[in-house]
DNA sequence: GACGCATCTGAACGGCGTCAAGATGATCTT
DNA sequence: AAGATCATCTTGACGCCGTTCAGATGCGTC
């Protein structure tokens, strides 16, 4: 019994069991959070038995891993995607750094097993570098079309950093409740990114007030 | 068989099971990481049963809460520390920063616990603010010192906030492997985490360059 | 001395991550 | 076409986890 499916030549008995399983973990994300992420559930949602996902994942680790791997892809496309869309070289910084944020608050569970600091120990978060188009990069680039100095490589990645550390902050802490008299108070919970981003020289190099 | 204690009238059978579960706590903490903190383990190092706790909290997140106040506590302390420390007015929010940053890396896992957001919900991360000498009002109280309008709320609270942040978000990121050889460049781990301050506004009112 | 009650223990339940042994069935060889 | 091969999946088990509940323990009070 084949059901319809791309179905190439890969896989053997299920179809694509991998690509079921990372499927199935984000479904479980997204509706019942990051707790719920047993890899037992993820097996019964993808209808196999608890030891099946062993053949296509060293662990528990490996699949989140692939599972953060697909949300680093997402991060990286909708940064290139603000990047496109801001109007002005001085607008940039600050699309780039609401995106961020936008996308942490639209994808709360699947940032958090991104940023999970009970797995990688070693050698894994090379997604923030170095893959050309990765978030990082876009960052960087950024900031040189802005007006930064692309010759002092420490003070530009120093630059960079500082940026991604500022939206890497708010990303978590937007969701934080006692924000909401400010949200509200300045108009709108993209108005208070942008205002936080306002009190960093490398998003808004202009003075604002 | 009553150990020497500072026990007053509280505890009935062991002494004081609630804090030496804490500091059993704390002290697997310190010794394994986050991950080895299960309430059995926690337990065992305290010497009484798993179901000893539940006579003093009210599940595992309650005594993670417990922990974690103490890690605001300290993290208080330092800032206050730091604050009083600061020679000129100017540095005292890069020096409030670098403290911050230095609890992080310092006290790695408890950090983690007090912003594991897997517990929370909904009311308890109070300690962010209110609290008169908490560390958020440390942070606004040197930004009002440092010059900023303690008139305009709004704008200071933003301030607060992207300080905050800015802390926060390179707190994260300070042991990622990646920013090694630019702490070599630059000359030190904390001139690293001052060299991202500096693009900053809200560390640094005046210009580095 | 007897009672009450906070405190602690022991045993149990279901769920978890993981592993070893066996069943299943697609592909390859002849 | 038939059998061998081998990745894939299942079954069942182990130890650990958080949590609960009935019962033992012993302090404070009357």
């Amino acid at each position: 019994m084949r059901e319809a499916a791309a179905a190439e030549s890969r896989p053997y008995h299920h179809g694509d069991l991998r690509r079921a399983l990372i499927d199935a973990a984000r479904r479980l994300l997204e509706s019942d959070g990051p707790s719920a992420l047993s890899l037992r559930a993820v097996a019964r949602e993808a209808g196999v038995s608890p030891a099946a996902p062993y053949h296509h994942f060293k662990d528990k680790g490996e699949l989140l891993d692939a599972v953060a791997e697909e949300g680093w892809d997402m991060l990286n496309h909708a940064l290139t995607s603000a990047r496109a869309m801001a109007v002005g070289v001085k607008d940039k910084m600050a699309a780039l750094g609401v995106a961020y944020v936008c996308f942490a608050r639209d994808n709360p569970s699947l940032y958090r097993v991104m940023y999970d600091g009970s797995r990688d120990k070693e050698d894994l978060p090379e997604h923030l570098k170095m893959t050309e188009d990765s978030a990082y990069c876009q960052v960087r680039d950024t900031l040189v079309e802005a007006g930064a100095d692309p010759g002092d490589e420490v003070g530009l990645e120093l630059a960079t950093t500082a940026a991604w550390c500022a939206a890497h902050g708010l990303a978590e802490m937007a969701s934080f409740k006692q924000f909401d008299h400010l949200k509200v108070a300045i108009g709108g919970e993209e108005a208070f990114f942008r205002g936080v981003f306002e009190h960093m020289k490398i998003f808004a190099q202009d003075e604002p007030k």
